[in-house]
DNA sequence: TATTGTTATACTCTATAACTATA
DNA sequence: TATAGTTATAGAGTATAACAATA
């Protein structure tokens, strides 16, 4: 019993072992979200993998993903990887010791940090952009109508969100 | 620069500053899954904190998630969370500690150990599979409409896969 | 007094290398 | 010899608590 799959005795296709949250969901939210969890948690695993293809540890990534539109405080970044402040520091020594950020005093308030990407952190960040933005193989193989409706369907999603 | 604007000047409704991976890709496959993009890293960003509401971290919420379809070996098991042997033993260790998880020697070979759930492992992976396929606002939100055509083409997706 | 970032400490996750017990 | 799992070790990520500098 895994507490998912009541209400429902529809037969349900078995996919890879990875999940069995049921598609056979109440309703058609249950059964749209059971889908794309599957992508989804396939994406999340191969995420240390493709960090470490540019020799980021996979919070480094996000911390370059986070640091794209100009400076940000550390405590924001803190929020942001809805980590403790704590973390970010030695987090930060670590990026700043590989020549990829900079910390900069704030004039306004000068307890506050503020990170900047280097050259060297704006480039490889544009090159982890690249490789983060381009579609996974369950994706690439869609046809273009599917890929049209998907895009819209998840435009209007993000817009009303 | 971040290397993944090229080849479009069409206007892009800015997002939160979580990305920048523009939407303006070149094509379909692009377009879509920048979208997509959004959502998932949402969801990669709120995980710790969902684990945590077991009292899991992380890495333990997947080894349940996997754990679910019976006896696995160790060896399986590393292979599914694409990381060392090594790591098993602790992570192992600590869940059975837990009384969550044992490990029974194989018949066959007894160099290799089978994982199972115990009673209140079981119980606690029907918990987190129901919290995990709990549809996010973001999809709850969709209209019927958008719901059924996500779940027709993320199924042609995944069948064709 | 409250906030920003740091330090100290402790635990988990991760990899590598050396070891054991089986095969 | 090769494989499954363990142990030892080291580094990174995480949280809590105590602290310095600034507001």
């Amino acid at each position: 019993m895994n507490g998912f799959s009541d209400g429902s005795s529809e037969q349900v296709t078995r996919r890879p072992a990875s999940t069995d949250v049921s598609e056979g969901g109440s309703g058609l939210p249950e059964q749209a979200w059971t889908l794309l969890f599957e992508l989804l948690h396939t994406h999340m695993r191969n995420f240390p993998a493709l960090a470490a293809e540019f020799e980021l540890s996979p919070v480094q990534a996000h911390v370059l993903r986070q640091l794209g539109e100009g400076a940000l405080a550390m405590s924001t970044l803190a929020h942001y990887l809805s980590c403790d402040a704590s973390n970010v520091t030695g987090l930060v020594d670590r990026l700043e010791a590989r020549g990829l950020v900079e910390r900069k005093s704030s004039e306004q308030d000068r307890r506050v940090k503020m990170l900047v990407l280097t050259e060297a952190g704006a480039e490889l960040r544009g090159r982890l952009m690249a490789r983060l933005g381009a579609p996974p193989p369950l994706i690439a193989a869609m046809p273009d109508e599917d890929l049209a409706a998907l895009r819209d369907i998840m435009r209007r999603a993000l817009k009303t969100q």
